[in-house]
Formats: C-alpha cells, structure tokens, sequence
DNA sequence: TGCTATGTTTTCTTTTTGTTCTCTTTTTTG
DNA sequence: CAAAAAAGAGAACAAAAAGAAAACATAGCA
C-alpha cells in the first residue's frame, strides 16, 4: 500500500472523525476552512494521495465533486449508527498499519466514550501482563494528552506507533511495556505525540 | 437513486427541518423568500432534482402546488437488533449469581458465533494468566459440551459456576485455572456439567 | 373580462467547483 | 549544514452549479 504522509494522516482523522458533521460531501473550500487552510490546492493534493492509498474514494456521483471516505457509501441519509471505525493494526515499533478499506465495529457502550473512539487490533506481545495480548483490539478515545498510568497509543519520532503504559515528567517520557522481557523507553518530550487512550479491549476465542 | 447537489442538500434539509411551519405546501415564491433567493426559476431546478432523487414529492391535493417530504425522507431507521443477554457475575466456587433484571449488551459480532451467546460478568482472579481480570467481561456460547483446551463455564455438583480450561478424560474432567496460586480441580464426569464455552472478552478501562 | 398568483421554461450572468500550475516556506533526512 | 521531501499559498482555467430575470401557461377570483 502507498505510503501516508504525517499531514496526510492528519487530514484522513479529521474526515474520520468529522464526516458525521458535513450533511453533504464536503467540498475543498470547505475543509480548507475547517482545517485552517487558505489553498484548495494544496489540500488538493492530500486528497488525492489519501485516493490513490484507498482510504478515501472521490464523490462520483456528480462530475464535479465532494470526498467521501470509503466503505460510507450512502450513509448521509440515514442517521447510522454505525460502530466504532475499526483503523488497523498497532504493532510496537511500527507505524500504525492502516486498513485499505475502514471497517466498523459495533461496540459495547461500557468499552467506549462520549468522545470520538476507534479501534485498533494489537500485534504483539508487549502489553502481555496487562492482559493485552497479541491480536486483541482495543478500543481508543482521541485525545493528545493523558494521566501517568494510562495506556495510550503514542506517536514516536513521526515514525512508529506503540501501545503503553505512560510516565511523563518534565524532562523525559517513559513508555513503560508490561511484559519482563522488555525495557521501558526513555523519550524527550518532543518525540512523543499522544494518539490516543486505550478504554476498552475485547478478544475472540473464536477460531477464524 | 439519483445524486443530489450541495445546494440542494441544502434545500433539503431545510425542508426537512422546518416542515412544521408550514400550515400548508409552501409555494415556491414562499421558499424563496425563506431559502434568501429571489428567483422562483432557480428553486424550482433544486425541487425537481430532488423529486427525481425521491427524496421529495409533489403534492397532488390541489390542482397547483405544493411540496411534500416523500416518506422515506425523514426516515429513522431505527434497528433493533437486540444485544446479547448480560446474565449475572461468575465468580469461581460459588452458583452464577443472576442479575434482578436481565440487561442486553451489544456485542461486537467477532466476539460472539452464531449459536445462542450470553455474557458474563468475571468475578475473581482464577483465570488472570489466561488475560481475564476481575470485572472482565465474557461472552459465553451456550452449548453442553466442549472440546479440551477451551475454556468453559462449568457448573459443579450443581452448586457452584466455574470458569476454567476444560481438560476430560474417560474417568475424570479437570478444570484448570490460569493462576499459579490455584490447584487444579479433579471430578467426575457426572459431577461436572458444561454450560458454555467462553468465545469473547472485553473489558473496559473508564473510570465509573 | 381583467387581475393575480401559481408552476414552468428559457436565456442569460455570476459564483463555485475541481484541477493544474508555479512559487515559497517548512519539515524531514542524510 | 545541505539536499530532498513535504506542505502551503496563490493564481489561472474550464466546467458545473446556482442564481436572476423575463416570458409563458393555467387556475382561481372579483
């Protein structure tokens, strides 16, 4: 799959978490506005890039325009309530693995918020004495800042993504895992981008 | 369905919303002034799109005019869909203790099947190092019997509910619990009755 | 019969749209 | 620090949509 850009991504997890409040597919003028931009051309191109990577598909139904993100087909009629996206996989180390196409997960209520949520499946065995473990999902509330103690999904670098327990001081940021055979991480504060807080987990016994 | 055009998304919803304060069809000239134009013309294009969209219908009571919202516009979709019955706590040693009243949680469909399913609440720490923590939820397949390994709600002696690994033979069952504090349990095939078979989990990290 | 209000059609201008382009600024990377 | 990549601004363009205004037909009414 194409590669996103950071900005790029920005852009998708405003569409994200913002296309309950457009009553039609948006136009470029009007996401510039609500992303504080001035050029449609240069939102143009996020656009387009967001196209060619499938998380988006272009509003086809008039020759001229409107974005709709992808597996939405039809939804600005009826008031969906649609589950929690289901965005991809979180694996340590790594940036988050983003699905082709955005799936829907009905969740419980007790497993989410009244804030903006989505879920991510784990990769991994670095949350294993939490009780996390590798192919579970766990449900996250969008926010860009947490309490020492909770688990969150920070952004490192602008490069990877991880799923830890957080210690923050003044000076540095630790990222604590729950698993012995792992150290924790020391970061400045400025490499470190909180993505979100984890509120809830589920897994399946099933055997796919 | 035919694609409707921003600006009559626009004149759409108004009509949807304010349907109310109209004691009969609007006239287009009405709409005109409340919609801000001043070109009967230019309306009537964004009324006939919509009709052909279905989303509208002419109003047929008298010879000449009107509008009406066809049925499906302000439509609510309501699905019920009912969740899965949420049945009491288990807590090892001790009968499942029912709720007074049954509630229904909705449940992700990867953590049910679809045969019968009901949730449990966990209460107790006998199966920590499988990942299931105390005030865990669990999603239960109702079925009476089970194959070795998987882990089930066991009802002993009739008397006491029990959520352990399942490992049978020819003269015993053994219930494993995943806490090396805990000893396992050896019965006899007719002491032990399988309830259901544990086929997802969740667990909520909010604060009540 | 006139008069008025309605829907309807047509012709025009204006605005908005996606799109492409060049250029500068910012950020990332080696 | 320097090169490269990304992001942004802004202008220009063609096509589409939106709007204005006029003209027409019909129905109801005095």
């Amino acid at each position: 799959m194409k590669v996103i850009t950071r900005r790029q991504q920005q852009v998708f997890n405003y569409l994200r978490d913002n296309t309950d409040s457009f009553s039609c597919p948006p136009s470029l003028a009007e996401l510039c506005v609500r992303l504080g931009m001035t050029s449609r051309g240069s939102l143009y191109k996020h656009i387009m890039a967001l196209i060619e990577a499938g998380l988006i598909e272009p509003f086809t139904g008039n020759k001229q325009g409107g974005i709709r993100l992808t597996s939405q087909a039809g939804q600005e009629q009826s008031k969906p309530e649609q589950g929690l996206p289901f965005i991809g996989v979180i694996a340590a180390g790594k940036p988050i693995e983003a699905l082709a196409t955005v799936d829907y997960m009905t969740v419980p209520d007790a497993l989410k918020t009244d804030k903006p949520c989505y879920v991510l499946q784990v990769k991994g065995d670095s949350m294993i004495e939490a009780g996390i473990f590798d192919g579970d999902w766990v449900v996250i509330e969008q926010r860009d800042c947490a309490n020492n103690g909770e688990i969150v999904v920070a952004l490192i670098d602008n490069a990877e993504a991880t799923l830890k327990y957080l210690e923050q001081g003044a000076e540095q940021v630790l990222l604590l895992p729950a698993n012995a055979n792992m150290t924790a991480l020391s970061y400045r504060p400025e490499q470190v981008v909180i993505q979100g807080v984890l509120v809830g987990q589920m897994r399946s016994y099933r055997v796919h």
